[in-house]
RNA sequence: GCGGCGGUGCUGGAAUUGGCAUACAGGGCAGACUCAAACUCUGCUGCCCGUGAGGGCUUGUGGGUUCGAGUCCCACCCGCCGUACCA
């Protein structure tokens, strides 16, 4: 063992370039990571990450979504469990159409040449992605069951047509409300300010189900997911109240305008009325003397939105149109106007106006002189004076002013008034849901063709079943950016009618990505199944999904639509389940070293394959585990990865070289002063055992992070013991084989690599470290002889005393009393109380001052 | 405005049910090894006072509960994300 002592280095060093390659290659030549779906002996995991979009590269985020999540399948199958984690790529989307443009080529080619790019740098990760389960959308073998299932849902009428005002994008088209971010409404992908349209367009009827989205108990999701869902489907209860219109000389009065509020309790403060511009009552109801300035505000509300309505405009404006409505509640005559504060889309597009209690009525009120009546207060508050709108909401408010129902409290006031109104069939307790249809329809080429035809004599006309795929032509007239290549393209747009066989055109409208990626899990399960979507018994047995990993950046949309569509697909008779996955978690993301989001322009992105090369892929996974909790992120450093390098510099030392001894080391090969190597032995195995239980519960909690801080605490531990007597015997080897296993599902090229090797040099057959079992905690191992307690003086800690693992609150109280510095603090003063607290883990010794 | 998340050393961050704040890293300083450097190794590193032993302070701010608070309660400040005239 001395001839040791001055060595260096015996053992050949930590080549991550040599090793991992070699190991992925072995690992996909031993079919290691191909999942048996068929398999019934064991536990099913279904691990479902996010797939890419194929934009050219893998970057640093795919990384820190995938590399943890490998972690996760690695932990149990470890555990025995049968793990399934597919992978495939999000293929249809306006990148590869902006590209083609540029570069005129063919949007399937960029898609397929990237496609290819990234799978070779998805396979550097080391992961355990089943290849043989690939999906790829952008293939006909892939859309043409979009196609078939937006059939069966025109079928059951959960698919349909509409002409309406919708979000249009100068550069994308078409947008689904969600598609629309922030307060100036721009594009989601682009960024380009959101204009409206009036557009005959695909919807899904996905508010149907608005109520059951609410429901949230079959699904595991991050609480900001679900809070920001609840607030997206925004449930409102209220009532539903009909208005009839007063006579007069240029009208007969009579009409009904139905509102919607969620304060019938304020009916008795409705002092007028506001219809939204394009309400359907508005032109028929202006009095003749109103009808020019009404139509201007209709004509310049109509271009407002279009152009630009920022909200720095709070301004109220509006018109009277000359007309008046009747509260039905009292009778009473109250002025209709018209303003654009009022949404047409939501609600009935017209609302009583109670400028008491609506800050929005207040002000319009204000702006137009308009009366104000208080008919909410609490106690003693009947006629204060109002300087903005009441809405506050306390137990003790009654109505006032409110003719019968004066006097009872506000909840039930409005509950009676709606009630009231129902028997004379003037209104009616009503839910509204802000929330709209999925608007599925793009005017673009590279997306899923939708599978109809517009005949002259039969309208619209569904492609028929035997017809799919509608393939996209494979040549590509863009002629100019911006427009839909397929409304030119006659091979494609002149089919015979299906009905009458007469010259009909096909739509060209192509599908909403996010209708690929709402499903694409199912199809990963058999992905060359021919003659339906999903596989139904595969389906049946791995679904739901037991937990699904991604970037929280879709909250309302994808993880939405997928919801939608699960929903839709059972209706259809497809699925018996409610939810598409049991469990969601949301990862961070990662940021530049400037604390900005990496992009190409801002010159602040990291490239995997550079880090890689340098450090290898182990170093990598584990640095953006190690960086902080995974749903954190946070910004990049460059100087980090360092550290995990070096501690797997480390864990190959401690394998391959226990008995070596460091030059810069004073005290190397000596065991601690005191310390026995029987005692080495029993420290050694402690730490390896007590690390086990601690690091089990991480992975399961995906602390990741702590994980690792674990694993270096225990390699730095039987570092100190290098070189010592106690190195190379039964509990250091334990230890090792315990360290790599551990480190195994984060670290899998370097653990199997010292895995082989230690089997290589005890003549055993190799297997591979990823088949082996997880390792069974020996809890007596964990367990210490003495242990250092801290006592505390009036809360403060003052001195450490060591005891017996097994001492009682006696021993301890005894034994912090006796303490010389404890003796000092009190200076002879007797103590009131002593505390041990946490069945010993701590001694308090209360006094009080003299 | 409303809703959500967060604020701990120089930096990333750690801290079961309230129980030794700053684990594990990065960075820095000092030393060993080296002709030298890199690599590697060892030690120190929250702030203030003190030569020292030691003492005091410290988890955004101010209060409170408690033997004991980063953790619980109240009020406020700051940052990030979402949302936006939703009746």
């Amino acid at each position: 063992m001395t001839e040791t002592a001055d060595s260096r280095t015996r053992v050949d060093r930590y080549d991550p370039a040599a090793i991992e390659p070699r190991w992925q290659q072995r690992w996909e030549e031993l079919g290691l990571h191909t999942t048996d779906l068929h398999d019934s002996t064991r536990a099913r995991y279904y691990l479902l990450t996010m797939y890419p979009y194929p934009s050219g590269d893998i970057h640093i985020g795919h990384w820190y979504i995938k590399t943890p999540t490998d972690a996760i399948a690695r932990f149990h199958r470890m555990h025995g469990e049968n793990v399934f984690l597919p992978i495939g790529f999000d293929a249809f989307g306006l990148p590869a159409e902006n590209a083609a443009i540029k570069n005129g080529i063919n949007p399937r080619d960029w898609t397929m040449a990237n496609i290819a790019n990234m799978r070779r740098q998805l396979r550097s990760m080391g992961a355990t992605f089943d290849w043989s389960a690939e999906v790829v959308t952008a293939d006909p073998s892939y859309y043409r069951w979009n196609q078939w299932l937006f059939l069966r849902f025109l079928e059951a009428g959960l698919a349909y047509r509409a002409k309406s005002a919708v979000d249009w994008c100068p550069n994308d088209g078409t947008l689904a409300r969600e598609q629309v971010e922030g307060t100036d409404r721009r594009c989601w992908r682009c960024g380009a300010k959101v204009e409206k349209r009036d557009l005959d367009q695909w919807y899904l009827r996905v508010t149907k189900y608005a109520d059951e989205l609410l429901d949230f108990s079959e699904i595991e999701f991050p609480d900001p997911v679900r809070t920001m869902q609840t607030n997206w489907i925004g449930r409102s209860e209220g009532g539903e109240i009909d208005f009839a219109t007063a006579p007069s000389e240029h009208h007969p009065g009579g009409a009904t305008i139905r509102v919607f509020t969620t304060r019938p309790d304020t009916l008795f403060g409705a002092t007028f009325m506001v219809l939204a511009p394009e309400h359907e009552l508005v032109s028929e109801l202006t009095a003749p003397d109103r009808r020019a300035e009404v139509e201007a505000y209709v004509a310049r509300a109509a271009r407002e939105t279009e152009i630009e309505r920022l909200s720095a405009d709070r301004e109220k404006t509006g018109v009277a149109i000359g007309a008046d409505a009747i509260n039905p509640v009292n009778g009473e005559r109250i002025p209709i106007y018209m303003a654009d504060y009022v949404l047409a889309g939501y609600g009935t597009g017209a609302i009583m106006a109670v400028p008491a209690h609506d800050e929005r009525d207040y002000a319009f009120a204000q702006a137009f002189g308009l009366a104000i009546r208080r008919v909410v207060a609490a106690p003693g508050e009947d006629d204060a004076a109002l300087d903005g709108a009441y809405v506050a909401h306390t137990a003790d408010e009654r109505l006032v002013n409110s003719g019968a129902y004066t006097g009872l409290p506000a909840d039930e006031g409005g509950r009676r008034i709606v009630a009231d109104l129902e028997a004379r069939g003037a209104g009616r307790a009503a839910v509204t849901y802000r929330l709209r249809d999925w608007l599925i329809s793009r005017q673009r080429y590279w997306g899923t063709p939708i599978p109809v035809i517009h005949c002259p004599t039969h309208g619209i006309v569904p492609v028929p079943d035997e017809d799919l795929p509608v393939l996209l032509p494979d040549t590509v007239d863009y002629a100019g950016s911006g427009v839909n290549p397929l409304t030119r393209d006659e091979a494609f747009l002149n089919v015979p009618c299906p009905v009458c066989g007469e010259p009909a055109k096909r739509e060209t409208d192509t599908m909403d990505t996010f209708i690929d990626s709402a499903w694409y899990w199912y199809r990963y399960l058999s992905p060359g199944k021919q003659d339906a979507p999903i596989d139904d018994d595969m389906v049946e047995t791995w679904t739901p999904v037991e937990q699904y990993t991604g970037g929280a950046e879709h909250a309302v949309m994808h993880l939405l639509y997928a919801r939608e569509f699960t929903k839709m697909m059972r209706d259809v008779g497809l699925l018996q389940q409610n939810e598409p996955w049991k469990k969601v978690f949301n990862q961070g993301q990662i940021l530049g070293v400037d604390g900005e989001r990496m992009s190409k322009s801002r010159g602040n992105t990291q490239d995997p394959d550079e880090l890689v090369a340098r450090y290898g892929a182990d170093a990598v996974r584990l640095f953006l585990m190690f960086m902080g909790p995974w749903d954190q992120g946070g910004p990049w450093s460059p100087s980090g990865i360092g550290g995990v390098h070096r501690f797997l510099n480390r864990v190959w030392t401690v394998t391959l070289d226990p008995h070596g001894r460091e030059g810069g080391d004073p005290d190397a090969g000596k065991l601690p002063a005191g310390e026995s190597a029987t005692d080495a032995a029993a420290t050694i195995r402690a730490a390896a055992h007590r690390t086990l239980r601690d690091v089990t519960e991480d992975y399961q909690g995906f602390r990741f992070n702590t994980m690792v801080a674990k694993l270096m605490e225990l390699s730095n531990t039987l570092y100190r013991y290098r070189g010592t007597e106690a190195a190379g015997d039964t509990e250091w080897d334990e230890a090792v084989r315990l360290l790599l296993l551990m480190l195994a599902p984060a670290a899998p090229h370097i653990t199997e690599e010292l895995w082989a090797r230690r089997a290589d040099g005890s003549g055993r057959a190799w297997t591979s470290i990823h088949t082996e079992s997880w390792p069974a905690v020996d809890e007596s191992a964990t367990r210490i002889s003495v242990r250092e307690v801290p006592v505390q003086v009036n809360g403060k800690l003052r001195d450490r005393v060591v005891v017996a693992a097994d001492a009682t609150e006696e021993v301890l109280k005894a034994e912090a009393l006796a303490s010389p510095k404890v003796q000092a603090i009190l200076a002879g003063r007797a103590p009131d109380r002593i505390v041990v607290a946490g069945g010993g883990k701590l001694v308090n010794i209360v006094v009080r001052d003299a």
